[in-house]
DNA sequence: AATAGAACGTTATGTTATAACACTTTCCTT
DNA sequence: AAGGAAAGTGTTATAACATAACGTTCTATT
């Protein structure tokens, strides 16, 4: 398993299920929604749901958003480093950007503190290019 | 109303409660925590929590952690910037801290894409210097 | 004193997430 | 192929986090 399509193809049922419907959508989606459109498939409880998500980040295809409760599918770039997620206020898109200088930023803080860091988090609030021009 | 200060001066009784909460625990309390602690001041329900934390955010006195669901003192500098959060996954310790660069990388990812923002979501985990130096 | 706005209290309810336990499938090893 | 470990699955119950809706009280004006 060296890529993304190696792990892809050996997807469970409740992955390919989970990943459908995050594929389908335009924007992060709650869990207990994911649970609501999956439910004429035969997930009928929650932790169903949370078990497949975690399988799915741990596989690094998809990521979830804290400040919003829900999860969304990664951008598939092979990135190893931190994603800087922009959320749309208006319209609840979400992009993905990678910034090495961000991340290098982010590193020196944890050098000058003596803070080994594990897993960062960065979320941007605001509106979206589309919506801010209308 | 200048600085804290003043705005300190003039918390209500809610307010002083829970700031005092705050200041007593050592790290980020989650709201639910905070209610336990302040049932003998006569506080009953979440909602008295939950508001009086909004009001603390909005004077600038306390932070939320989206990663945490908890909520913590603000470091008390007179910052316009995004703070960065740094949470110990050992001691639970969490500290805050100020980066221009950061903040600066962060404005030009916007500015590349269009995007505006509004408020930014920084929180990194892992360990704290005292508890790797262990 | 009248009144507008913020803060407060209370009940009920909605939303998000996990514990605990038993069963099944997959895949590696011998 | 048999045995067994590891991962995945299903289900019930419950925990943890958060807000809606409504009415009352306090506070600082004019």
């Amino acid at each position: 398993m060296k890529n993304k399509l190696a792990k892809k193809q050996a997807l469970t049922k409740n992955q390919s299920l989970v990943l459908k419907a995050l594929r389908k959508a335009k924007q992060p989606v709650g869990a207990y929604e994911l649970l609501d459109q999956l439910r004429e498939h035969g997930l009928k409880a929650p932790l169903q749901i949370y078990r497949t998500l975690d399988q799915l980040i741990e596989l690094k295809i998809v990521h979830r958003l804290e400040s919003l409760n829900a999860w969304t599918l990664c951008c598939d770039a092979e990135h190893d480093s931190t994603p800087v997620f922009a959320i749309c206020n208006d319209c609840g898109s979400v992009n993905e950007y990678f910034d090495e200088n961000l991340n290098s930023n982010i590193a020196k803080i944890s050098k000058k503190s003596g803070f080994v860091a594990d897993r960062s988090i960065i979320e941007i609030h605001g509106r979206c290019d589309q919506c801010e021009g209308g």
